[in-house]
DNA sequence: TCACATCGTTAGCCTATCTAGTTAAATGCA
DNA sequence: TGCATTTAACTAGATAGGCTAACGATGTGA
């Protein structure tokens, strides 16, 4: 979300506006303070495990697809979190040194490697994220249930529109 | 919002919840795919204005409060960027060499300043964000009305939760 | 008036990124 | 087969944006 702009937070939408608009217009705040929140916990829970929010990014990865079919290489890491390879390497460097993460040998490309979380990665995550989750799933719950398939399909909608929006220049390709 | 947990993507919510259940997956989901294409396309414009996401989350910040009572100094601008004001003097420099912002005298204390956005920023930035938002009030204005306070209140909610969350355990005593 | 607080800035450091170049392995072609 | 190209990961060195500490100028309260 952006930044409240002059006209968001202001007594214009009161104004003149129908009822409707003025619930539009709090919904979209609500978004935004949703946004910033979200952000915020990302940093809170980067710093008390001691690394920056790219490495927990990249932890969570790898935590995630670890039972998927496809492994998690280093290039595959880069490509998710929009980092060269030689930046993923570095940070393949301080999460094994810090004993979250190891790199094991791929099984059908020798070039390759395949990363994989240390048992006290996973602790460490599960602890502070699965109650996490859960209460998040509590709170999607409480929606009543006829307005669920509404907001799901407002925050959709946002998301694409925010994909397909604002990419005036070209897309700045990235290195393998 | 997170990266799918294992738990989050498979088979297990389809199996045995409820139908309500798996549509609260649903809006999880949707919430998180909503929060990424907001990082990505914050993301996108700042590089395509050719500097980083917390210069442009500054110059957002100035263009926002401009025509409010309590002028934009650097030491308000670090509170809401959370960084030092050593830090918001170097932005400073920067958004003033490339010609977005500049200081002026606080009128009141002179050991202050103010920040103001120079005309070539407005525009700039009025080009790449105003019908963003214009399009953004569609689409919350497509949301069935009675819909909109129940959607309202999911992301407060879920804004609440993420504020209030994960700051618990201390430094887990790994080595060291 | 004088001690102290506050605001912005400067100086110097640290770290996460980048670009460029290297090595090893896989792949494609004559 | 054997050679050229492509691909994966890594290393070395540079850059940028953050930090802490210290400082001058200004405001403020006893």
């Amino acid at each position: 979300m952006t930044e409240a702009l002059p006209h968001e937070e202001a007594s214009e939408a009161r104004s003149y506006w129908f009822d409707d608009a003025d619930s539009a217009v709090e919904l979209l705040s609500a978004t935004r303070r949703f946004r910033s929140a979200d952000h915020e916990m990302r940093r809170r829970m980067s710093t008390s495990m001691d690394m920056n929010t790219t490495d927990l990014s990249a932890l969570r990865f790898v935590i995630a697809h670890e039972q998927s079919d496809a492994p998690v290489t280093p290039l595959r890491l880069a490509q998710h979190l929009q980092i060269t390879g030689a930046s993923t390497s570095k940070l393949l460097d301080r999460l094994t040194a810090s004993g979250h993460l190891e790199r094991a040998p791929h099984p059908h490309d020798r070039r390759s490697r395949i990363v994989v979380a240390t048992a006290h990665a996973h602790s460490q995550v599960r602890d502070r994220l699965s109650g996490m989750h859960e209460q998040m799933l509590e709170i999607a719950r409480a929606v009543p249930a006829p307005a669920r398939q509404a907001a799901t399909d407002f925050l959709l909608a946002m998301a694409e529109h925010l994909e397909t929006e604002a990419p005036p220049r070209e897309l700045t390709p990235r290195e393998g």
